[in-house]
DNA sequence: CACTGTGAATTGGTTCACAGCC
DNA sequence: GGCTGTGAACCAATTCACAGTG
């Protein structure tokens, strides 16, 4: 376990800490014994006062004068992430993007292991996508209960809505977003947006208004 | 032009834009004439009160009583945008993911056309991927001139650092970027990251931690 | 001396309350 | 009555300033 959580933690806390947790893993390759607030900062674009706020979160973590152990933080920061363990994630929709997911070699080693594939058109039911075979929608309960699974992958064009209200019935609280759309869910189901259309749409925003010059925090976004 | 632009605008507020956009056209599709703020604040999952002080910083643009037209607020949110012309756009990458997304088919509609793919392995340049030809790295800068390419889409696994620094040497200002590698660029340079494996990172957290109720504003993010 | 940890000050963003208009 | 626009009030997040420590 890690030393303590104090209090609420800011959402967006959080979202940095996998930032901070590739910054430290560089440190390592590196073989580094201590990374400090400032270089973890540069890896998440936020200053080093940031860092030690956000780390101060979870208890005293570092050391005055040397920085933070490396070997620890890494430890660290995977225990809160809830990255100390392999996480089994279903993707709902077997078309052109969620065969391209399936195939992503990234997901595995970081511990996200695709575990089922679930599509409701009955032409792609049945067959197989790198190994997996594609099961209709109405299994994905069964699955949530029989597989452990954890976190939907939704790569579905259309009907978005309906799928993530399967997804929400069948007990899976952890949601990644694929389709350009926005879906309505429950409070306590988080949903993260993968959304390239609408990350254009905000760059040409600033390509367009070429006065403005606060693009560093538009980074973060 | 839209009606005016009231001072700086917050750089979450245009990220909040797209979104509304979608929301407009929704509308369009069913045909209404108006849309509320608290339609177009469904759609983006913020408050109406947010959308209505959002849409302020460019003037006037609803009616009392009424809601926003449809036609003149997508339009307006168009124009805003800089969506109400066609942007040219390098890929730099032509790996697997690269692949992908030059064939993926929805970027044209919206007014992103891939119009140049570059990579710095010599075996895949002079290859023709979707009907464009690979061409090396270094004929970037030439064709920045040449096509008028303004946004890149990086999806290189590595060295992304010095594909950036290449990249804005050549004179674009506004990156995509794929690689799961947060890379330096001057402040009058806008990034956009799209990185599923930071985003599953942190809905672990939300799985580990089930007490915390508060995803809907994690959601956001 | 270099670095962390943290209360205090500041900035920035959201929400409220209500005036104004259709 | 339904809905926008907006100053004022509120809340959240970032940054500052500096005390504390190896």
């Amino acid at each position: 376990m890690y030393p303590k959580e104090t209090g609420r933690v800011p959402n967006i806390v959080i979202a940095r800490l996998p930032l901070y947790l590739r910054g430290v893993r560089q440190a390592l390759e590196a073989a580094a014994e201590c990374v400090t607030s400032t270089h973890l900062g540069e890896q998440a674009s936020v200053p080093d006062t940031q860092v030690r706020k956000d780390l101060s979160h979870f208890g005293k973590l570092g050391q005055q004068g040397r920085g933070y152990p490396c070997v620890q933080l890494e430890s660290t920061l995977r225990t809160i992430l809830g990255l100390d363990r392999t996480w089994n994630v279903a993707v709902v929709g077997a078309g052109r993007l969620g065969r391209a997911i399936i195939s992503y070699p990234d997901f595995t080693p970081e511990g996200f292991v695709i575990k089922a594939v679930f599509d409701s058109d009955r032409r792609r039911v049945n067959t197989v996508i790198h190994g997996i075979p594609v099961r209709p929608l109405s299994a994905l309960p069964a699955a949530v209960r029989d597989s452990g699974l954890s976190i939907a992958i939704v790569t579905v064009p259309e009907r978005v809505q309906d799928v993530v209200d399967t997804i929400v019935a069948s007990g899976i609280t952890a949601i990644l977003n694929y389709a350009p759309v926005t879906a309505q869910a429950p409070s306590d189901i988080a949903i993260r947006r993968i959304d390239p259309i609408l990350a254009l749409q905000s760059l040409t925003y600033f390509l367009s208004h070429p006065s403005c010059d606060d693009r560093r925090r538009a980074n973060a976004v």
